[in-house]
DNA sequence: CATGAATGAGAATTCATTCAT
DNA sequence: AATGAATGAATTCTCATTCAT
């Protein structure tokens, strides 16, 4: 049907929002922007979404439900801390490549200062560190030492986007091609970047608590 | 003397402008939120720094100068890719701590299209990698493989700067202290992160070229 | 029965205009703040009323009859012109008490420059003053003297209006208790001080054209 | 000069809103309007006035000091209540007739919600109350009498005010000249109602006194 | 009768910049 | 060097109304 091809004009406004939001962050797009983009009327906008903010709230939440899915999921008492974090990972890349606007949009607003989403912001960072915990743990990593959190938890994700941020640059600049077969690879590598790496805190902590007695 | 607490206008503007962008983003941040808190009056913003880009292009060139140079100045043939990198890590923490404004201001402006930055953005990406490079094949990998400059090229700043971001956050939540013995170890735990994540990398690519053999 | 609780939706529109009217002034009022609180769809208000402009055409036609109905019935070529002037205040501030939004809501928009109903306030005074030239005539005033007219007709409702105006902040502020002895007493003082008033004018008067002659 | 002629941006802004407030109300007047009126840039009145609420405030307190200047200054132990009426009543009805506009823009103002200016309403009707209260001492009736209050009070400026606001439709039906010996039979009639009808409030109630006893 | 989506014009405000002093 | 007034474009949001269903 001709209705399918051309979504409706709420879903119009989220998806120009969430391109729009990623590319130039949330703050300097404008509404007569997504608007124009959109092919909708401007009130459109705080009719559907009660203002430019109320988009900005429902593109996080979109993202922030699936991506702790992801995580959440793929934790699995029966499988080793390795597999699960094979998994997680693989989860994310995929996700990410499938979600890139979603995610950056999300992730870029996170990052900054916007009065109107301060709250959901500490309960993602809350849920989300909750949901590593019991991994760091089977790892052999004290899960109260806020250091290994610290440095693990925020490096996963931010790694990844930070790839599909300078991948444009870099497709620009030194013609890589980033098809399945390089995200395969992609994915391995940066798994084993993790794996090796976490293995490594793992082990030094276990040497120093040997030191210790 | 007077002179040197209350420092010059146009720094004054700089330093401002540093932590108003580090906190909500360029773009979010107006003229007049800068000239009042640097108590300067609005039309010296575009006197010294010809508009409000001008500001941001200071911002990134001075980020940009000293950022390198920890890298490029790390970097010794003499010495092993481990103490490089080593070295590397420890520099990053080191300046992204007492630089924490201006690297946040000039990471989020690069992730985001500004035109108005645009052509430095390209420029620092290709310095950045070949600076990278050099290091990358001395640990045994192909610095022709796009893959594992696209995992550990980006991953190293992002990384380092998540922590920096949700570290206001994680103090409120979990109330972490985030003094010198923290970031001792937090320095030496995303050493081993990295160490022990490129060298796996390493190890396996030697197992696939055998294997290809 | 429900259906007399519940009136229909016609006059659940004027009478939440008229109260929202009388509060804020017609300006003011949106037509989506008329439909929440009357609880009906917004496209109703174009539908039984022809737009916003209609309501309140609505609201002052119904006022004017009204209001002029008691003027006119309450003159009596019977009745002595202080008996006439006793039982006309007396029905004005019995009418205002029971019809208090509509009386503020029409007299707002009577004061004011709104082009939709310009035509109707002249018609109005014509209609009043016609009313009023009668009674001034038997007081012993000459009724072709623009000043006396000028000063008592419009002094009437607006008195009374004032009243009722300020009532909600003298009740506030003084604590004063408005019931039916109050305005017992407030009837009988504002009769009191417009036909001492009136004779007093009226004496003046022939004073002054006993002077002349 | 020329400079005196031409009145500065602010001073201009504040006359035209003035005018135009007292012509359709503080709703129905847009920035826009005003601006344009004013002949200066719509931006002056957030620059001027911190917006358009800004011009109303300045509007109510500048009209408030002087009207209770009007009031407190005729006020004079030395002189009888009546001249003391008088004199207030004289001052008035100048002081509206030369701030016509400030006056009714202020008085509608005053007489509907507007959240911005409500402590303002309060505030100007107890200043107001306390200084009739000794007037209406003086005229031999009970100050903590809230009825003669209520319709003395309100009644006055009311009454005033309702010649000014239909004058111009008086003008345009019954072709009258409103001109210095209009007002002063004006003035005359006025301050004759209201000290007849004081007079015969003050007579009723001693009466009704005497009754008691 | 009644709904809710949709429209285009208009609302107030803020923007970065410039200019005369 | 420094100020504060002034500008015109752009900001978000709300307005009364209409239309298809």
């Amino acid at each position: 049907m001709a209705g399918k091809k051309i979504k409706d004009p709420k879903q119009r406004i989220l998806d120009t929002a969430t391109a729009l939001f990623a590319q130039k962050g949330y703050s300097a797009i404008g509404v007569r922007e997504i608007a124009a983009e959109a092919k909708v009327n401007i009130a459109m906008i705080s009719y559907y979404f009660d203002g430019k903010a109320g988009i900005l709230k429902e593109v996080i939440e979109d993202f922030h439900e699936r991506y702790l899915k992801i995580i959440e999921e793929a934790y699995d008492d029966q499988r080793s801390p390795e597999e699960c974090t094979r998994t997680i990972i693989g989860n994310i890349i995929a996700f990410v490549r499938k979600n890139r606007d979603l995610t950056l949009a999300a992730f870029y607003a996170m990052q900054l200062d916007i009065p109107e989403i301060e709250h959901i912001k500490k309960e993602r960072i809350v849920r989300l560190v909750k949901s590593l915990r019991g991994l760091i743990e089977r790892f052999g990593l004290d899960p109260n030492d806020p250091v290994p959190i610290s440095v693990i938890g925020p490096s996963l994700l931010s790694s990844i986007l930070a790839h599909f941020r300078v991948r444009a640059v870099q497709k620009q600049v030194f013609r890589f091609q980033f098809d399945d077969s390089f995200y395969k690879r992609y994915t391995e590598i940066m798994t084993t970047l993790f794996l090796y790496g976490i293995t490594g805190i793992a082990e030094k902590h276990r040497t120093e608590l040997g030191g210790q007695k």
